[in-house]
DNA sequence: GTCTCATGAAACAAATAATGTTACATGAGA
DNA sequence: TCTCATGTAACATTATTTGTTTCATGAGAC
């Protein structure tokens, strides 16, 4: 696989979850996602031990969202997910014994270090609300031009 | 394998290569980065069609830079490296027809976007003579304390 | 001229990580 | 008690980077 893919999808389930206002079972947001109900479960697990999501199982059972919409943002989905690796691009070597080596790495770190910083603090600034907000601005926007939106929210 | 390190293991053996002040074989510089000489080649590839470094065959042949260590920067090398993909986040749908992925898509777009700037930006200001003089202040700073740096400088 | 050294490039193998899939256990509700 | 749905472990698949083998080509030494 090319790329981890898993804060674009949780993010697209979660606006749906939102929209529904009732649960959504791992099979339905697996179509949503076009993956696998476990593979979404997988994902949810960190939300659901972060706090922002209810899993219920039963008839009637599914997903939840038990957070404020208002007060999450993309950083916090992010951390709920393990806070994985942000960059495709690493060191050869963690610790080199080579000097030159040891210069090239610090300043490599230095700079991949100011843009993940950048890129967290870009994610701290949006919530889900404010996603969710930008959704209904293009739902809108589209309306009456093209018929429905996808998976029948 | 974790992640691309070209980007790291090809400054380091370029600045060897300055160190040096004469061809170094690929099988050399194979040692340094604790590679095969063929993986070395095919890194170099790309700088030598950029010109920022020279390839001679036969007895004493090898690798030499060409070019002005203070007039390249870490972004030019990442650029004739072939500007490989920067992050191990991506989206899992390129052109969703879902609104609600359209609308996760943009912001996380721009997220990365601004971090990718700022990386790249980060790779300009550094030079390779910025680089290569860093590594020297290590060195003198360690001079006496340890017995040399690796590789055989 | 021939031999050796070195790059150039293609083809293939190995290692790694994300994702997909199968299988089974568990608990909630009809 | 049966069905639905999650929880989890184990394994398969796929993509990508890196490593390896192989052969062709050209430059210099002898």
């Amino acid at each position: 696989m090319r790329h981890d893919s898993r804060l674009s999808g949780v993010l697209h389930v979660l606006l749906h979850m939102l929209e529904a206002g009732e649960p959504i079972t791992s099979e339905h947001l697996a179509e949503m996602m076009s993956t696998n109900p476990v593979v979404v479960r997988r994902i949810m697990a960190g939300l659901r031990d972060a706090g922002f999501v209810h899993s219920e199982k039963g008839h009637g059972g599914g997903w939840t969202v038990t957070c404020d919409p208002a007060q999450v943002t993309l950083d916090d989905i992010y951390v709920a997910l393990g806070s994985p690796p942000v960059f495709a691009l690493g060191h050869r070597s963690e610790n080199p014994a080579c000097l030159v080596e040891q210069a090239v790495n610090a300043s490599l770190e230095s700079a991949f270090h100011d843009a993940e910083q950048l890129l967290l603090k870009r994610l701290g600034e949006v919530t889900l609300a404010a996603l969710s907000a930008d959704f209904h601005q293009r739902y809108l926007a589209k309306r009456g031009t093209k018929k429905d939106i996808s998976h029948a929210v």
